[in-house]
DNA sequence: TGATAAACGAGACGGTACGTCCTGTCTTTGG
DNA sequence: CCAAAGACAGGACGTACCGTCTCGTTTATCA
């Protein structure tokens, strides 16, 4: 019966400096030579002040990656998904974004990180999906329900199959490092998806 | 100048016992908790014979995975891709038995650590890509080749694109646990990559 | 420049708490286990209440070893040494009764803790030494000048030196455990300060 | 079921290092401030190094107290306690040796440390008393017995209660710090235990 | 009889040291 | 003459307390 700690009492001050050093950290060292201890030197801060509100150094990271990107949009003003009525425009203006995210040091450290101590433990990868990725998934499931009202996607589609079409090849190629993510491989990827690969003859 | 070891010398009984212990303590502490020393109590060899052979654990564990994709092709007697000349029945036999794979515990831990750890350390990633990955990504593009030349698949087609098409989502799912992998689902995914999820008017 | 706190709101109740507590505490776990922060658990207290009123944990004891003290003189009317005129009887009855006192674990505990911590740290050894033991010596030396004046003791002996042959070899026995303090002990003791171990020739 | 470690193995020049840096360290911050990755570092040698082979600092300690009682030995060339025939005229130059040896803040600082540490823990006190003490006390009595042969001690004499009418005495004083040790004050105390301090009355 | 100021309980904080675990290297020894 | 066994220097782990510092909440004078 461990009792958790006050959050009232709560000094913002710390927690904003342990998230900033990790994320500077991560981006430094990488995730697997971050240590707590290096957090919480950076960061001004005792170790058991970090123990006493993050379970892991990963769950740390986790909570300056959602920090982050609340800043990110909030700056960018990025307030939701295109819908200019051309479905495959805006999927091809987004997913040029993602990939451009994707390309910039600050996102690629901790994403990886956290993608790959979630796809190792079960526990953090749940928390991972729930709090950062599912919102973003919600966001182009939206706009495909949009497409379909309007008669621009197949009315059976499933629309969560077509999502994960259009990230599922991109987060591969980032995470795997098979090719670069261009501009013209995101087009690329719009199109056959919308489309399908397959020779359509006449009929 | 360190001398490389005289691999002649090396000791074939002392290798599979350290490749047997890594995968069998990966699926059992998972591999954040991996420890080389561990390895080496379990396979009854000293620590240093570890290390003269491999540069880190990831390294042991992606030999380990090489035997064992080894000897699970020829178990199965899986020599190649099936080409029945029915390109959609082909992938899909394809997909789902990639996706039992994903499933057995036994292959799933040391390939969710290879992930995680080639995507946090960029030499091991590019090693594991080369070495495990491109081989099998080799039997679909021949594949699809093939049905190109069939006329099954668009003469245009990035054919690379498209085995990240059909193997991006499958990861995707597997990797991030947003949802089961069932056979319904590969099925799915072979029909939407080949003919397009957008609403095809009449032409 | 702190500002001494002001006595006079000192709360009585959390001061007796306090000093039980770590009275009860050092003999459960021991000195060198003894934190402040038990002491304040188990006395319902603030941790602040006792570094307002206590430098340290050994002033903490000592101040309750006083308070033990006071408590067993007025228990056991014990207000002087006895003086039946026959100087060694009296000697070995309070020996005998020291120890007793040492025998029992509820001074054995806090006194072998405030001698080691007195031993190595000088301030509070002084104020062990003023506060605690320098009265009870005075009371061994009036009896020993009262037998002076009755002829009893040699006039030119060094009254503190015959203290420190008394209690010198008690405390070692206690302190280092040697042997244990018997009755049988105490008493030869007497009687070999007093008259001396050489062989008396016939003069 | 841990197991002791192979001494056979044990590195003599970190053994040495370890000792040295604990009592080069013991004199310059105290026994209280003494800490266990101090000792490490400034004899540069892992932590594990020390708690492979020593249970806690004081053991430590007392192993250098050891060390350095065996030099002292070897470099004064005191293979024994000195037996003129004059037994007085023996123990007041041991007492008086013992008295500066007090003195010398090289000893000083670890004699207290050992002392205090194994009033308050048993297990070690009875390693300091066997290793250290007893050695020393067995000379003393081994002197006392000659003096009995000879005709210059009570036949009956308890020889253990008069080592400690010699060394309790000069102990106490030594610990509680209540007056200095002085040759004057060991001559006294050598002279009050042979022949009492009771007034001899004429017989 | 309230106002107000201090001491109070609670406990978060920046730190230090603990004792354990593992790393990667080096050394000894037994088959 | 290897290779197992394992000691070594190093360093991070997660925990326990240190002594300081707010927080509200009692108390308990004095205005």
């Amino acid at each position: 019966m461990s009792k958790p700690p006050d959050s009232g009492r709560r000094s913002e001050r710390s927690r904003r400096a342990i998230l900033d050093a990790a994320l500077a950290l991560v981006g430094e060292v990488g995730y697997n030579k971050l240590t707590i201890e290096a957090i919480a030197a950076r960061a001004g801060v005792g170790k058991q002040t970090i123990y006493r509100w993050w379970p892991s150094k990963a769950a740390v990271l986790l909570d300056a990656s959602l920090a982050l990107a609340g800043e990110a949009g909030a700056d960018s003003g990025w307030s939701g998904f295109p819908d200019t009525g051309d479905l495959a425009a805006d999927l091809k203006a987004v997913l040029r974004a993602t990939a451009d995210e994707f390309a910039d040091p600050r996102h690629d450290a901790p994403a990886r990180a956290l993608t790959a101590a979630g796809a190792t433990d079960p526990e953090l990868g749940a928390r991972f999906t729930d709090q950062l990725l599912e919102p973003q998934l919600a966001l182009y499931e939206a706009r495909l329900r949009s497409a379909q009202r309007a008669g621009q996607l197949a009315a059976d589609a499933d629309v969560r199959l077509v999502v994960e079409m259009l990230l599922g090849p991109l987060t591969y190629r980032w995470l795997l490092r098979t090719a670069p993510l261009t501009h013209a491989y995101t087009d690329a990827l719009v199109d056959s998806v919308l489309s399908g690969v397959a020779k359509v003859t006449v009929r």
